[in-house]
DNA sequence: CATCCGTGGGC
DNA sequence: TGCCCAAGGAT
């Protein structure tokens, strides 16, 4: 739920979730649909499956047990490389570096001097923040949360408050007078794009529980063409099914 | 490896 | 108001 989401949206649906599915195989035994609906409005529906697809792997390959190795957990769909090393970390103990958008953001203003631009970790950030792990694991997890913490309340993308940043005074970024990064990476577009007739689709099926007629749903643009086309993409993707021989739609069982 | 994938709050 | 961005992952 957090992949790209603020913590304080996350937290409202989390609570209602885990109350709901307190376990994978409880997620499991419910339809990817129902997941879906519960995802509410948290965005990227397609990790509600994706959850959904692991909980169901957890059960089934792992006998209800979450893996604690990174390894395995990434072999979970919808878990990359961030979301293994914080749950080995966060939920075992790990010793393993956790990168995620705040953590990279500290770790190349404070270490390197240079704004980020919201790329993704690569190994060579993990190699560079191991060397800066503490040595005991528990320890070096409550670091990984407590860097998370940093960038995101303290050493923030657009308004960093550096005078309440305990490492204002050895920040490379800081003490180089806060120089702008070099390219900024292009965010992506949205008006008119497929992804904003995706969301009026869903949005339409999610508040329906039954099924939705596709001109129902065809409605929500002018362009027919690109109606069609996300429709399509949204069954391909496996977030709708057809009913009523392709006259409408609904979440999947 | 670039692109795609939602939603809403802050400024 | 319009733009930025938020505990990324899959293809």
């Amino acid at each position: 739920m957090l992949q790209q989401t603020p913590v304080v949206r996350v937290l409202p649906v989390y609570l209602r979730w885990m109350e709901r599915w307190p376990t994978p195989d409880a997620l499991a035994a419910d339809s990817p649909g129902d997941a879906v609906r519960a995802w509410d409005r948290l965005g990227y529906p397609r990790r509600a499956l994706r959850l959904h697809a692991a909980a169901t792997a957890i059960t089934v390959d792992h006998g209800g047990t979450v893996p604690d190795s990174v390894e395995t957990l990434l072999t979970l769909p919808g878990v990359g490389e961030y979301t293994a090393r914080a749950i080995a970390a966060f939920a075992f103990g790990a010793r393993t570096p956790v990168i995620d958008t705040n953590v990279r953001r500290v770790l190349s203003r404070v270490e390197r001097g240079v704004d980020s631009i919201r790329e993704p970790a690569t190994a060579a950030d993990r190699r560079e923040l191991e060397t800066l792990l503490p040595a005991e694991p528990a320890v070096a997890a409550r670091f990984s949360a407590a860097v998370m913490e940093l960038g995101a309340l303290v050493c923030s993308a657009a308004n960093p408050r550096c005078a309440d940043c305990p490492l204002a005074d050895r920040c490379a970024w800081h003490l180089a007078g806060h120089p702008a990064a070099v390219a900024r990476r292009a965010v992506q577009t949205w008006h008119g794009t497929d992804r904003q007739v995706r969301g009026r689709m869903m949005a339409l099926v999610r508040a329906d529980h039954g099924a939705v007629a596709r001109a129902l749903l065809l409605a929500v643009t002018d362009d027919a063409v690109q109606a069609t086309r996300s429709l399509d993409s949204l069954v391909a993707d496996g977030l709708l099914v057809t009913v009523d021989g392709g006259r409408a739609y609904a979440l999947p069982d």
